[in-house]
DNA sequence: GCGTCTTTAGAAATCGATTACTTGCAGCTG
DNA sequence: CAGCTGCAAGTAATCGATTTCTAAAGACGC
């Protein structure tokens, strides 16, 4: 498939008869594990100098079976929750030494599957998986040994996993609508089979049974812009729509915006909005958009926290669970004003 | 550094034994390339599924000298430029049998340099990078002979490049503000070092001379929130400040946004506003915001072809050079209106 | 029925590094 | 001074697949 034509790459071969000595040698310096004698070392240095000489890492991940590559397996590289955790998880790996390879499964189980392959291929060190749902087949990386560490969306299988407590955060969030005086709050989540969209479902349903004699008011969409806006127009639609939306992720939360506005209602007066996620606009637009603050970059740092003392071999057998808190984040959007 | 315990992975020869034929022969089966009777093909397949065997990719790659995978660096994934850049890239790629592995630089010369390295090493089959400045070296690639696509700024290396005519976007921009009337246009653009921000500098100056009488105001900061704002804040602290603002990057124009509402200016009425890039966010802020908006979707699934062709060898010596043109999106925030 | 050609499967070389093992030399000790 | 120890450098095995080469068997024509 791929084909390289006539590029002379130099071999450590060619190193080794540059410099006169043997690979072994080569080796060695190049690595430093034990001791080379300073002048051939210098000899050895200066002829891949000379030549370019670039190790074939493959080569060398073959020999050493092991990389210091980690995969790390998101769901959408377009949401800025992702991108954050994605900051947190090259900080940390990098301080460590290993590289980052990211992997955009787009909420496709395909695409989801065949980085899995991948990942186990090039036997990466260890790999980070926002799952797209349970039935993601983690079972083939568990039985090659490689070490993960799944984010966001929890899986059966034992495996160290950094978690957010989505759904006290949707209770917080409902709770807050409702102290806000909103009297019909409702709920736009994500997808069936995303535990996430489970989870603050759950919350928004605790926090209303609760405070009882309320409607149950909710609709599932995809994680994106248009699954907000179609949410959005079918809770509208209803005869007796909701005043208030909590929306279970900030793309979403455009798509509602949009909807809301399309229909000349006024955020904040005419209805109560709060999404999950600090999305970098969510200050900005009018009125600026309450939030539930998930603390994606931490999540990050841990998920690679924790692989990196899997990968070190110093973790304790049985699996990891580390769940973050979300943070409240009010402004105007939720607060309820009286109409002019 | 990695190790790996007690894991007994499957190896070609363990399925070989079980099917009780030749390493060869599996190896033939499995790949499918000449022809296996089927009796014995079938027997192999049973032996793998049964072992659970997963071929060693590191081993193939090395033997093979090829890999199905691409390299994709770019500057920073948390803007959507880059993102919708990802999936432009994503989808050609994948309909072809790629993988893509997203590096992300974060505008740091020495993670660009890392990951331009770990590329090289395991010897992809191809790299698209969107370089940080001209002293991106990209000459060791070159020597090793993997194929190389540059996006969004140029590099002196000859090489298979895909642009966006920024300069004229600028042009556009600055010509539009204008003639909506407003009388001191200025520039917030990128640092010295990117060469889109030079582009659309000079696209800036260029519109602002020919049209004569006109200061020339500009400052530069970082690709990234904060140098809007601080940006802002310099160019409105002048004596003579600017009415209206061409920004050179949305993320730039939520910090400007941020700027101008602390100091209490109608977006609009007393200031024009007018961004690179059509984040997700410019159409829902309060104006909507004006855009050029920059193909980026196109622009990863062009670099994407170019480099396939480069792969396949069926490209000329000459490296191509694309340019896409970018298109001015008019919405409130750029058009004049008056004071009430 | 025999020689040639084609097809298929196994044996062994190969990819390019790392590293276990071997060798040779220098320095020490009994 | 023989023998032992320590150390650096070289030789060759190794990682796990693919692929070339080789051999055997079956097909076919005369």
């Amino acid at each position: 498939m791929a084909w390289r034509v006539g590029c002379r790459v130099v071999k450590i071969g060619d190193v080794a008869r540059e410099a006169g000595v043997s690979v072994a040698t080569v080796s060695r310096t190049l690595n430093g594990q034990s001791s080379v004698d300073p002048q051939l070392a210098s000899r050895v240095r200066e002829a891949a100098a000379r030549l370019g000489y670039r190790p074939n890492g493959v080569a060398r991940n073959l020999r050493r079976k092991a990389t210091d590559l980690l995969a790390l397996i998101i769901a959408d590289v377009a949401n800025p929750f992702f991108t954050a955790i994605t900051r947190g998880v090259e900080d940390v790996a990098r301080s460590r030494g290993f590289s980052v390879l990211l992997c955009n499964s787009d909420e496709d189980p395909g695409k989801e599957s065949t980085y899995l392959r991948v990942a186990e291929q090039q036997r990466v060190a260890g790999v980070i998986l926002s799952p797209h749902r349970d039935g993601s087949d983690i079972g083939d990386l568990r039985r090659a040994g490689v070490p993960t560490v799944i984010v966001d969306r929890p899986l059966t299988e034992p495996v160290d996993s950094v978690m957010v407590r989505s759904r006290e955060g949707a209770r917080a969030a409902t709770d807050h609508l409702i102290d806000a005086g909103w009297r019909r709050p409702a709920c736009i989540t994500g997808p069936e089979d995303a535990w996430t969209a489970q989870e603050r479902l759950e919350g928004y349903l605790s926090a209303v049974r609760e405070h009882g004699e309320m409607d149950e008011l909710w609709v599932r969409g995809p994680f994106r812009q248009q699954g907000g806006t179609s949410g959005a127009a079918r809770l509208l639609d209803a005869p007796k729509p909701p005043d208030a939306l909590l929306v279970a992720n900030a793309q979403m939360a455009l798509g509602v915006l949009e909807e809301v506005r399309r229909r000349g209602l006024r955020v904040g007066i005419d209805i109560g909005l709060i999404t999950f996620d600090e999305a970098p606009w969510t200050s900005f637009v009018e009125p600026p958009m309450s939030v539930v603050a998930q603390p994606a970059y931490d999540i990050g740092a841990q998920a690679a926290q924790l692989l990196m003392d899997r990968i070190a071999g110093s973790a304790p057998a049985e699996p990891r669970h580390l769940q973050l808190s979300t943070m409240l984040v009010v402004r105007a959007s939720s607060r309820r004003q009286a109409p002019r």
